[in-house]
DNA sequence: GCCAACGTTGGC
DNA sequence: GCCAACGTTGGC
């Protein structure tokens, strides 16, 4: 079982939004390494659910990926905002999978928590400029973060 | 294949 | 709202 972190903006989908709801696709990535990331995944994985472009920034809870990596049909609906006019029914490019509602935190860890945090400086969410969405997490890391809740 | 221009992300 | 950093596009 592998580890992972995944961000979101709240507004468009929040850790309450997942609980809510139960399970989900999580789908409209664009960007080829965090695609490339998904495509690893495997249902069991677990990852830390971030909370992005808001206030503060920082990790809400956990979620657990339920199924396989699958295409995202997102791309080829011209309704939806994730839509990929370069995208068709033959050509797939980009990868979803379904999560599920794990845990919420009782408070949210915050990107300036994590930047406290001895251990975590390979992590990259941390690193300058890192604006991948999807990143791997190791099981020490992993640890590290759910210790400091 | 290079690289300038442009668009996006996301913290602040 | 600003802007640094990065990814993508497209002319050459």
């Amino acid at each position: 079982m592998a580890y992972w972190l995944m961000k979101s903006e709240p507004d468009t989908f929040s850790i309450s939004d997942l609980e809510r709801l139960g399970q989900a696709p999580w789908d409209g990535v664009r960007n080829y390494q965090a695609r490339n990331f998904m495509r690893e995944m495997q249902p069991g994985d677990e990852f830390l659910f971030y909370h992005s472009s808001c206030q503060p920034p920082g990790v809400a809870g956990i979620g657990r990926v339920v199924s396989e990596p699958y295409p995202d049909r997102t791309a080829i609906d011209p309704d939806s905002p994730y839509h990929d006019p370069k995208a068709s029914i033959e050509r797939l490019p980009w990868t979803a999978v379904d999560v599920a509602f794990q845990r919420k935190f009782p408070h949210l860890l915050t990107l300036a928590d994590l930047r406290s945090l001895n251990g975590l400086e390979a992590l990259a969410l941390l690193q300058r400029g890192s604006r991948l969405s999807v990143m791997p997490v190791t099981t020490q890391q992993w640890q590290i973060i759910l210790a400091a809740m």
